[in-house]
DNA sequence: GCCAACGTTGGC
DNA sequence: GCCAACGTTGGC
C-alpha cells in the first residue's frame, strides 16, 4: 500500500513535538472519539506520515512530522481505574479503545499556523478546517506536501 | 473565558 | 429510534 498521510492533534503543554523529539517514540493514548479511534485501529500503517498539530496553542498549527511505527493495539489507559481515560465498559477480551505508536521525524523550523492554512486556497478542503473536534484525521498527499513546503518556505524567509 | 460545533448519554 | 440534555474540543 502506498504511504498514507494523517494529522494528529496534541496540546503542546501536554505533549509537544519537543517532547516527541526528546522521547523518540510515544504511544497515542487517550483518544476517546470513535471516528479517530477507527482511523488508528483500521487504517494507520507503519511508515504512514503524520502532521503533528499543536492544538490549543497561540496560534495553533502544524509543528512537525511524525510517522507511524507500531500499528493499533489496545490503549492500556482504558483499563486503569486511576486514569482519566478509564472506561469501565472496556475489558481485556473486548477493548474499546486503540492506539498506535509514532516516531519523531522532523520539527519544523517554523510552525505552519492554522490562520496560514485557512488563508491557503489549496488547503480549503482539509478536514482540519472543515470539521471541528476530530483529533486524528486524514490528509491528502497534496495537502501534506503543501504544508511541508510552507514550513520550508517560512524557515528560509527566517 | 466564551461559546460554537458536535459527539455521547439516557429517558421515553 | 428520537431527541433533549450534557460534556468536551478547541478556536478565538
Amino acid at each position: 500500500m502506498a504511504r498514507q498521510y494523517w494529522l494528529m492533534k496534541s496540546e503542546p503543554y501536554v505533549y509537544s513535538i519537543d517532547d516527541l523529539q526528546r522521547d523518540g517514540t510515544t504511544y497515542w493514548d487517550g483518544v476517546r472519539n470513535y471516528a479517530a479511534r477507527n482511523i488508528m485501529r483500521d487504517r494507520m500503517r507503519i511508515g504512514d506520515r503524520v502532521l503533528y498539530y499543536h492544538s490549543n496553542a497561540k496560534p495553533p498549527g502544524v509543528a512537525g512530522i511524525a510517522e507511524v511505527c507500531r500499528e493499533s493495539y489496545p490503549d492500556h489507559t482504558q483499563f486503569d481505574p486511576s486514569s482519566k481515560y478509564h472506561d469501565p465498559k472496556a475489558t481485556d477480551e473486548n477493548p474499546r479503545w486503540f492506539m498506535v505508536d509514532v516516531r519523531f521525524v522532523e520539527k519544523f523550523e517554523r510552525e505552519v499556523s492554522l490562520p496560514e492554512i485557512r488563508a491557503t486556497p489549496e488547503l480549503a478542503e482539509m478536514v482540519l478546517v472543515n470539521r471541528s473536534r476530530l483529533s486524528v484525521q486524514p490528509v491528502t498527499q497534496a495537502e501534506y506536501d503543501r504544508i511541508v513546503g510552507m514550513a520550508a518556505a517560512a524557515s528560509e524567509e527566517g
